[in-house]
DNA sequence: AGTTCGATGTGATTTATGTCACCAAAGCAC
DNA sequence: GTGCTTTGGTGACATAAATCACATCGAACT
């Protein structure tokens, strides 16, 4: 299980898309601003004119129904980079990006990135890898919460929380990262009451224990079966 | 409602991301072939080593369940260009491209292509700018088949269908293109009954008849509602 | 210690959707 | 035409998941 990197604050986690040198490029283009928990990076309608590098923080990528429900389509966290990555054209965000801890993120100006893109082949060619990189795990999630039910769903989340947050121990993997089940049931589009009954399920057949809120699994086999888990590369694999 | 350009076979439809130029450029390290219905242009687990242009026909991308239910999760045709973007690093398929109409299809070998992006900063910059627009579209598609029921989700697939089929008439739109309602079903994850059924319901509210298996909808407003729609561009809203 | 509040756990019920079974209609081969 | 096969249509029933309604628990605060 991969470690976090929280040495180098500007080491995109999990992908090693980017070459020391255009992460120096890239930190050199962002702003630094800080922002609290409960407010927003960006409401859908907004221009996406920005990129945003969590160097430290919580993010999730939203979108709300009418009814108060929300789908929550992406949870990202330090050394993490997204927004829509549109350059050269005028378009507006479909989601919303509310802060969840209270966060310093860099803020890197579409206008600059452009001139960066533009004398920088190489980075360019990065950003294209990276690209291609974050759209396999939206189609691969996209995959698993469409083809197995919600228990399949379910299971799917917790092994990229397993990948994301996971600390390896002694026959099981403990996810660092709380999240209450509201969270986890917006992550997949289904009833906090509906994703208790799964988690004790799953308890039950001791495929996952909870320790002061942590879930721990202790059979990853048993969950990966129900989703039909093909073992996708961990920087695909995540949140 | 835009038509669509088959005079150029080398403009990507729908999207404008590339220069007459560059598409030139990508024209000239095509190589055609011709590709017969039912046969394959890559399976899950094959390397993600090229990319393919339709410049006649239509493909299918797939994921298979078990039980032998098939995901149709993008539906390709004439003006298309698709295959996993992800230069520089070996990857595998995760999903199926099947041939579903007989096709010349204009395949670009990933090193190929390396070196032309290399070449062409600006290539590569409307790259991005393409792989952006790809990903936002399964971005929507994900978020309307997860948010609005099986309801939602033949809505948003119906008005799909009429943004990238459709040819506009006198108060309705009639979708060019013919697909069985096993079809319909696999796109969104919905059996042939259900869709049967809801097809039904929209016939019997006017929203939509059939006419010689093609489907023509009359009130696109009524199935705006029911998938809530959010009038997206037609670049991103499409097929 | 009592109060409040957000989070968890669980039964009963409803609703959405899938499954099965069957027939009709349309297209196609002979 | 006759007999296949694919597709469309629909009822009856089963299952998955949401909804509603409470009870409980634990942390935070008086």
């Amino acid at each position: 299980m991969s470690t976090i990197n929280s040495s180098n604050v500007c080491n995109v986690r999990n992908t090693e898309c980017f070459s020391a040198d255009n992460l120096v490029k890239l930190q050199q283009i962002m702003y630094e601003t800080k922002v609290a928990s409960g407010s927003h990076l960006f409401w859908e309608g907004d221009t996406t004119d920005k990129l945003y590098f969590i160097k430290s923080g919580r993010v999730k990528i939203t979108k709300s129904s009418d009814e108060g429900r929300q789908f929550i389509l992406y949870m990202y966290q330090e050394g993490d980079m997204f927004g829509q990555v549109d350059p050269f054209r005028k378009s507006f965000h479909v989601f919303n990006a509310e802060i969840i801890e209270d966060s310093v993120v860099g803020v890197i100006l579409q206008k600059d990135l452009e001139v960066l893109l533009w004398q920088n082949g190489d980075l360019a060619v990065e950003f294209m890898k990276w690209m291609g990189l974050i759209h396999r795990m939206t189609q691969t999630k996209f995959r698993d919460l469409m083809m197995f039910g919600k228990h399949g769903a379910l299971c799917s989340l917790l092994i990229r929380l397993a990948n994301t947050y996971g600390i390896e121990q002694v026959n099981h993997i403990c996810i660092s990262k709380v999240h209450t089940n509201t969270e986890l049931a917006d992550m997949i589009g289904a009833t906090r009451e509906s994703v208790n009954r799964m988690l004790s399920e799953l308890r039950k057949a001791n495929a996952i224990k909870i320790e002061n809120g942590h879930i721990i699994v202790e059979d990853l086999q048993y969950l990966r079966d129900i989703c039909h888990c093909e073992n996708c590369p961990k920087d695909i694999c995540r949140m």
